[in-house]
DNA sequence: TAGAGCGTTTCGATAATCGGAACAGTGTTC
DNA sequence: GAACACTGTTCCGATTATCGAAACGCTCTA
């Protein structure tokens, strides 16, 4: 069993994203069908906290910087700075293109380390970043490797599109997997952000389980064949320092 | 009044630091004075959201994947990358030594924002590192600007050593907050970080309230006279357009 | 094999949460 | 300028979720 109270704030505390940071105490409550005193005493105890913070002149309460402290121990702990960067950094240099390293929660992809491309356009997502398991090359790859029975919950679930290009017929979905399994990396264009290709391939452990995965990506006209070889001859070169890297990560975690 | 059960869950979620990032259920339990039963529902429920995770070898727990996208909605709601950071790499540039925005949260201050030296030897604090308001320029050049009584509260909680250097003579330190409010900006050696110098300057809004400050930080060696007055201009030159920043930032805050 | 440790579950006693109503503000409307 | 609508906030008795000792199932050590 789980506890109401916290439950409840918790997903009080998620309402607070990107496209909506700021909210009233009476406006959560209708979002969130709850008392307005209810509310009211969460979003008070977290301001005593830190966690929330009420801006004095509109009222309104907005994330607070105590979160960035729980963000620097959780980055600190997967030793990303140490361990996973310059390895990023590396297949950055060597490809001219952002590099991104995701990984797997259930079944969610989170971004937890970028090393973006020097050059003027590029593609950027931020850390922290979360999306389905079956939308873009940094995913798809994480979901080929997963058990058949969660792959088949997350289409049961339903597949939405994220932008035009994001796979929505399961059976094609299928199939790509299959594909990813058998050469053991993924390509994909434009399905998580459009007129974007992702070059991406898998972090096992030890044991052979999907941890995370590793992705090249870039604007679509910088990608031509021998672009997309050689990234991928990048990522397969780095592959046992990754994989070492995330070891030691795991012995943490 | 505030939730127990939530104020409690906080508690225990602040006992996950950089020092001690995993505990066990009793573990928790013994240092917190709570009841195992108690702390294994709080854990179990922060589970459920991902803001714990579970070692499944070591069953310990661990600050989960979820705090990064809580962190990223406040650095993207600070607009930190598009307002702040590119006037950071200006005076990193200008500087060569790593530059830092600190934010006021109550009686501490907190790193929101850093742009890193790009020489070999430099100063790093991670975003999200919080400390006392008495140690380092960065921070008593916030405190300075602050209403005496709070001030005063600061003093009587007691001051503690940072570093060998650290300020702990409330009379010292009340004549160098004089001083900074004179000048307009602080310099401290080894305050907060050993063999570090730190040069910063206070960001106050349209009502001349301290938000926050903007450090250049750097080893000793490397300060010398002629470099700790072109830092002090630097920042000076940056003042009005970081001030600028700011405000946009706070019509959001 | 016994013991000590772990995370986890159960269930009745306990005490904390809930929520309608009212308060104190501010800004808008007529 | 008074009535209204809207904020965030506080109060206090009814409700119900939390508490916690004890036991379970497991692993590891002696």
């Amino acid at each position: 069993m789980s506890l109401k109270t916290l439950s409840k704030s918790i997903d009080l505390l998620d309402c607070f994203t990107a496209e909506q940071p700021t909210w009233g105490v009476r406006e959560l409550a209708k979002h969130l069908n709850m008392n307005t005193t209810v509310v009211h005493r969460i979003v008070s105890t977290f301001e005593q906290h830190g966690i929330l913070m009420q801006n004095k002149e509109t009222m309104k309460y907005h994330l607070g910087l105590r979160l960035l402290e729980y963000s620097k121990v959780v980055t600190e702990q997967l030793n990303i700075q140490q361990y996973v960067r310059p390895l990023l950094k590396e297949i950055m240099d060597a490809t001219g293109e952002s590099v991104y390293l995701t990984m797997l929660e259930g079944k969610v992809g989170v971004v937890v380390a970028v090393m973006l491309s020097t050059q003027e356009v590029k593609h950027i997502i931020p850390v922290g970043t979360r999306g389905p398991l079956y939308a873009g090359a940094s995913h798809k790859v994480m979901m080929a490797f997963l058990d058949e029975e969660v792959q088949q919950e997350i289409m049961e679930e339903g597949l939405r599109s994220v932008t035009p290009e994001t796979i929505v017929e399961p059976d094609v979905l299928r199939e790509q997997l299959e594909q990813i399994r058998k050469h053991g990396w993924c390509i994909s264009v434009g399905e998580f952000t459009e007129d974007v290709i992702g070059i991406a391939i898998p972090i096992q452990d030890s044991q052979g389980r999907v941890m995370g995965s590793v992705t090249v990506a870039g604007p679509k006209y910088r990608f031509s064949e021998e672009m997309v070889e050689r990234s991928l001859n990048v990522l397969l070169f780095q592959l046992p320092f990754l994989r070492q890297s995330f070891n030691i990560i795991s012995h943490i975690w």
